[in-house]
DNA sequence: CAAGTATTTTAGTTATTACTAAACTATTAT
DNA sequence: ATAATAGTTTAGTAATAACTAAAATACTTG
């Protein structure tokens, strides 16, 4: 069975940039220029360069196409620590959410998202 | 509940000074100084920075008795990759077990280790 | 094949982390 | 109070990791 990172697995997860790079690709392939373009405050070196400690750590897989290359997460690499990354990921997207409602709130608290219609008749 | 380790968790455990002292640390209480003892290539300074890390990650809580203070890793803390840990210390522990009886055979190939008698009569 | 696009690789720099040596704090014992 | 033991903290250094800019590779198209 699979499981079980090993070093170079648990260094690659450890760095937020990694991490970044594995949220974008976790259920859909992107090419690397596509990956870059998602986080512009680097340069197109530096991505090739932690997709390339990503491959070797076996998360992610490459599959080129002309003279694209695209990548995916190996999600299974991963075992029980993909489901601690997607919790992470739904968990700060949740707050987000949240916090923008409150701003919502604040701006105009009156009656918004009524969904059943709780009529009085 | 608990589980979904944040940053610091996950930097901490990628470590592997830091999970060299997880494991000693992982079902008894060690002192700081006992676990500078078990790693005698850094100083004692190196190890209680190490274990400051573990301790602001939260995985591990240290008591005070006297002039000691014993640290115990907070397994919980780690969810699922504490589970990780364990496998990679008994698979590292097994690769020694196998290596060491290949040198025993290769030293000298007479029955050893017999249990069950098979007489001859 | 020349030019263009997509990506990787290399060499050098900057930022971060792990370490050492020594100063410091706290507890116990004399 | 002084000395001894256990541990932490600090300031500086060494090792490692992440980055940039530019050169190199690979494929595609005119």
């Amino acid at each position: 069975m699979f499981s079980s990172l090993n070093h170079d697995a648990l260094a690659a997860v450890a760095s937020p940039r990694r991490r970044e790079i594995l949220r974008l690709i976790w259920r859909r392939e992107l090419s690397a220029g596509e990956i870059h373009r998602a986080m512009p405050d680097v340069t197109f070196g530096a991505v090739s360069q932690q997709l390339r400690a990503l491959a070797e750590a076996g998360l992610v897989e490459a599959r080129a196409a002309g003279r694209n290359r695209f990548y995916l997460a190996q999600r299974r690499a991963l075992g029980p620590m993909g489901t601690m990354l997607e919790q992470q990921w739904n968990d700060a997207l949740a707050r987000l959410t949240i916090a923008a409602e409150l701003e919502q709130s604040r701006r105009g608290p009156r009656a918004r998202r009524r969904r059943h219609s709780h009529r009085k008749d």
